[in-house]
DNA sequence: CCTACCGATCGGTAGG
DNA sequence: CCTACCGATCGGTAGG
């Protein structure tokens, strides 16, 4: 309407610059990432995302038609990392009661990376509702995770290390929840001492307990 | 202040009915719990609280000045409820190992809660934020069981029933984090099996270590 | 029909 | 406890 639109195509009417857009989708993730862990799924707006990132909301939007695309996008990121972590230590991974103890090295590194252990957290406090929509990711986060504890046990079995009456489904959950529980714990006050030490005990007494 | 301040007070004229106010303390904690425990802290309005109890968002702010007051007043609540759970069944609280055991059947009873279970997790996930306004409660949560916990292992010490060498604080934390996390996977998946027995896994195995 | 955004604004709701 | 509002911001979409 107004008289002062820009009439001039060939200058810097439109978009600012040509910035290469794979380079803007990883800014945006870590962004996102960010703002998730603080504030949570529902406590992050769109704007919000787009402002830390220096750009327009609708910009973001090009990138991320919809707030649930971006937090898919983040937590699927943050899997290929985590996953690439607990693979790659060894080239091989541990076999048996080794992996379970090999898991008190990721949670050791996980130490290093208080801002990933907080998306975590605070995805999984909010995904615990069915209806949210980091309720599949979170379900398959745990099941992958499950799957993986699952496997090392068996081995553990095949090579006679693993008493014929462990449970070893409770085992599994068990292992799973100390190390979730340990990271709220370990968020919230900022005195509490190193979790891999603490995750390292439990394991430690599941293997004396049902270990061969 | 103003000359239309209500000076019929014994007519219907400002207010509807004089409900009395400590029921309406109750029914406006209780929904907003539920509330809490569906949405979150941030998720929640203090007008969707008005709405789901019949009354205006002023008429809450009357009971409850700021949405954080309401938040303490909530937590407070679910606390006290919580402790007189663990201290009631037995007159005097069971002794030594016997009150890790104990546990297993607060676990128990918290399967029969949901509202209060999700409710805890739910708060847990955003409070682990040093900002929270709920943290000082996680906090101070996490340090009163804790306590508890640390008491009855000193029991078992008396009793000779702890080896000397036991790690005391990472048992403690181990426990706290085990509850804590086997209400994630309980909640966030309608097929996962008993907690409690998964945490009695636990119990087990940590008193096979390190009991006397 | 594409990429890479812009400034502006929609109807509705937040805590107070 | 009510009506009547505030400054701001929500997720999402319009045309260009």
């Amino acid at each position: 309407m107004s008289a002062a639109a820009p009439r001039s195509p060939r200058r810097s009417s439109g978009r600012p610059r040509g910035a290469d857009s794979t380079a803007r989708r990883e800014e945006i993730l870590a962004t996102a990432a960010q703002l998730f862990s603080a504030e949570g799924y529902r406590g992050t707006s769109m704007s919000g995302v787009a402002r830390a990132c220096g750009m327009s909301q609708t910009g973001l939007v090009h990138y991320f038609p919809t707030k649930d695309d971006l937090l898919q996008a983040v937590m699927d990121r943050r899997d290929e990392i985590d996953t690439a972590q607990v693979r790659a230590p060894a080239e091989g991974r541990p076999r048996g009661w080794e992996f379970l103890e090999s898991l008190v090295d990721l949670v050791r590194h996980n130490q290093g990376q208080p801002g990933i252990v907080r998306l975590f957290t605070t995805m999984a406090g909010e995904a615990v509702d069915p209806g949210h929509p980091a309720n599949t990711w979170l379900r398959r986060h745990h099941r992958v995770t499950a799957d993986q504890i699952r496997a090392a046990l068996a081995e553990a079995a095949e090579d006679g290390r693993l008493a014929g009456d462990a449970p070893v489904g409770s085992i599994v959950r068990t292992v799973i929840a100390a190390m979730d529980g340990l990271q709220i714990q370990w968020l919230s006050d900022p005195g509490c001492p190193d979790m891999a030490e603490d995750f390292a005990v439990l394991v430690d007494a599941l293997r004396r307990r049902w270990g061969g």
